[in-house]
Formats: C-alpha cells, sequence, structure tokens
DNA sequence: TACCGTTGTAAGCAGCTGCTTACATCCGGG
DNA sequence: CCCGGATGTAAGCAGCTGCTTACAACGGTA
C-alpha cells in the first residue's frame, strides 16, 4: 500500500496525502485571511496547486473541510495549552504578524468567519465553547462564565481591530506594550466586584 | 389581490421619497442582521417592499446604500453624542436587544460587515476612525489613542460576541450587570500605568 | 504484459450575485 | 383633454458560487 518511509529526495508525482496536506494548509490560510465565505474553493484549490475536485473528494464538501481545519489547527492546540496560559498565547498569536510558520490560525479564521447566518457558525461554535470553558475556571466568582465571555470578547474584538480593520495604532503596536496593558488591565476584571471598582 | 397592506387613503401610490426610506431602512436591518455582504440587493428591496431596480435608480449602487445607511445612523448619531458619554452609550446599545425602533445599528453593521477584503471596508473604515478620535480624548496617557483602540476592541468584541455568537451567558445577561463589569475594569485601563497593574 | 483501482483533470450543472435594460403605468401641468 | 417626466416593473445580463460528472493517466500487482 503506502510505503510509510518519506521517499529520500524526490516527491511522488501522484501522492493523495501530500495532496490532502497541500489542501489542508490553503484552506487554512485562506479562511484566515478572507474568512469562510470569503475563501473559495477555487481560490484554495488554486492556491494548493490542486484540481478543486479534488478538494470534494477528499473531504466531501467546503464545510468538511473548515471542520478539519479547525478540528487540527485550533482544537488540538487548545487542548494542548494549560489555561492559566491559554489567554496570553492567544492574545499574542493574534498580535503576532503571523507572517510565516503559523501552525494555528484558528482564532482568525473564527472571528472572520462569524458574523452571518453561516454554515460555518455550528463548526465554530464548538471550538468558542471550548475557550469558554477553560476560561471560566480563572475566575473565582460564581459569574465566571460571564467573565470569561468577556475576555474572550476582548480577545477577538483585539483580534479584528488588529488583523482586519489594521488601523494604527493598535496594528503596529508593540505585542508586549498591548499585552501588558490588556493583561494588566483583565486582572482587575477577574477580582471585580461591581460595586465602584475601587 | 395585490392590495397588500395598504391604508386605503393614507399613504400615495408613488412616492420615491418613502420608498427611498424603506430601502434604508430595510438596508440598515439587514447589514446589521447579515453584514454587507450577506445582505443581498433582492433581500433588502423585498423587505422593503420595492423592486430591486429601484434600489439602482435611488443609491447608484449597494455600496452606496452602505454609504448612506452610514451616514445617516452611525456618523449624524456619534456627531450628536458627548465624548464622555460615548463609551457607555455605544456599549449599551450593543447590549440592548434592537428589537423595535433602533435608530442606530451601524456598530452591528460594522462588526458583521468587517472581516471580508470588502469592498465595504473602506466606507465603515471612516466610522472606525471618528469613534477612535474621540474615545482618545478619554485619556491622558500619552497612548490615548492605544487605549482608546483597545477599548473600541472590547466594545466590538462584545457585540460580536452578544449579537453574533449569542452564547450564554453574555447573551442573556442583564445589560446593566455586564455595563457595570465592564466599565469598572476600563476605568483601569485608562489609568493603567504597565508596571504590573497593582 | 495486462489489468484495475487510485489519482488527477476538464467541463458543466443549477443557483445565486450586483446591475442594466426595455417597457408599463401614474399623475401634474399645458 | 393629452402629453411628458417621474415612478414602478419584469426580464435578462455576465460572472461567480459550491458541487458533480465523465474521463484520462498513472502505477502497483498478478
Amino acid at each position: 500500500m503506502e510505503s510509510a518511509a518519506v521517499p529520500p529526495s524526490e516527491e511522488r508525482r501522484r501522492d493523495a496525502a501530500a495532496t490532502r496536506r497541500r489542501l489542508l494548509e490553503a484552506a487554512r490560510d485562506l479562511f484566515a485571511e478572507r474568512g469562510y465565505e470569503g475563501a473559495t474553493v477555487r481560490s484554495i484549490a488554486a492556491r494548493a496547486g490542486v484540481n478543486q475536485a479534488l478538494l470534494f473528494r477528499y473531504f466531501g464538501s467546503k464545510r468538511g473541510l473548515l471542520a478539519e481545519v479547525v478540528a487540527l489547527g485550533g482544537l488540538e492546540q487548545l487542548r494542548a495549552t494549560p489555561p492559566e496560559e491559554l489567554f496570553e498565547t492567544a492574545l499574542r498569536s493574534m498580535l503576532t504578524r503571523s507572517a510565516e510558520e503559523a501552525e494555528d490560525r484558528s482564532l482568525e479564521v473564527y472571528l472572520r468567519s462569524v458574523g452571518r447566518g453561516d454554515e460555518a457558525a455550528g463548526t465554530l461554535r464548538e471550538l468558542g465553547e471550548e475557550y469558554q470553558s477553560v476560561l471560566a475556571g480563572l475566575s473565582g466568582a460564581p459569574d465566571g462564565a460571564l467573565r470569561a465571555d468577556l475576555a474572550m470578547a476582548w480577545l477577538l474584538g483585539i483580534g479584528l481591530m488588529r488583523t482586519v480593520v489594521a488601523r494604527e495604532p493598535l496594528a503596529g503596536a508593540d505585542p508586549d506594550e498591548v499585552c501588558r496593558l490588556v493583561l494588566g488591565t483583565l486582572s482587575h476584571l477577574w477580582a471585580e466586584t461591581g460595586d465602584g471598582g475601587a
């Protein structure tokens, strides 16, 4: 069947596994750049250098492709990150120009794809709920889940302003500086009593 | 058959001004509900109860319609609100189920429409910059504009999570409760020195 | 060598998009 | 009255969408 060994230095000319991988990477990047609806199957296939019919052969539908992208890039990485590091990790991944070698761009996909009565919504909702449940454990308050939602709202909002709106000064700000401001402020959210904040 | 729900002795049967207004209201609502790309000219015309060709006669293009919606609903209202009330006003409009009688839904339009490599981006950018310049005056810090961007990011993020993702507990939370948490926390952002936050 | 499943390709489907065109119909002013 | 612009309508354009189909070419196996 499949000779497990990777070809020494030559690419096989017919390689289903490599084609699948190329499609997944192209889809990950295009979903992140243009959102689910904005990335067409033709553009994904073109970036992968592959005939678009193969996309449907390997993933069944465009939505199937999205599900696999989110499962690989988002959910796996999320489950591998300790809860107390999750927010800062996610924030920094939002703040870092994902020029090259970005494994997980699922939050970009998320914020560029929600907003319509999409079919993408269902697939992305699961990812959002995982984030919520992890962040909810960070506050001792009984309304931890609400505060987690608010924290995630800020995270998404910052990503929206930075990578989508791309407006100065946020777009070009030093990630460390932004992290300091946001994390410093958010520490008050976890402790906020709501009786005036002072 | 087609007499529809037209009051017998009230409206003129051919009224360009009324038709324009109906189109503007339908566009405002559909842009807010589905985003610029998601709202089709056919759906807008249908909701307005108007032939879609009239949309192009009165506004030239779909984008021209958007520009007028934003100018009327967003910019006018923004300029009429005192700076120190702007954030809370905008936050509350995000938190209030805009079931009926919502004059200004421009922030909903904004957050559902950014994210695509849209043609809508240019029109909406102006609105965002107005918000930024007003909010930037609220902090005495030299990086006031950055903090304004961060505040607006939270505002948009909350709107995104509440009206788009619509996930509990944020979606159903008491607006007053959310306002208290957010405003209490944000007061620290205006004062945050960045040397630890505590 | 002959075979046959796997991999890749070209073309086309119906349905939607923003927008245009050619044509009815109304209604006020001569 | 009756004409002409304002208003409303139906049909259709080219281009795009996700997806399917029929077919060609490869390459391991018997």
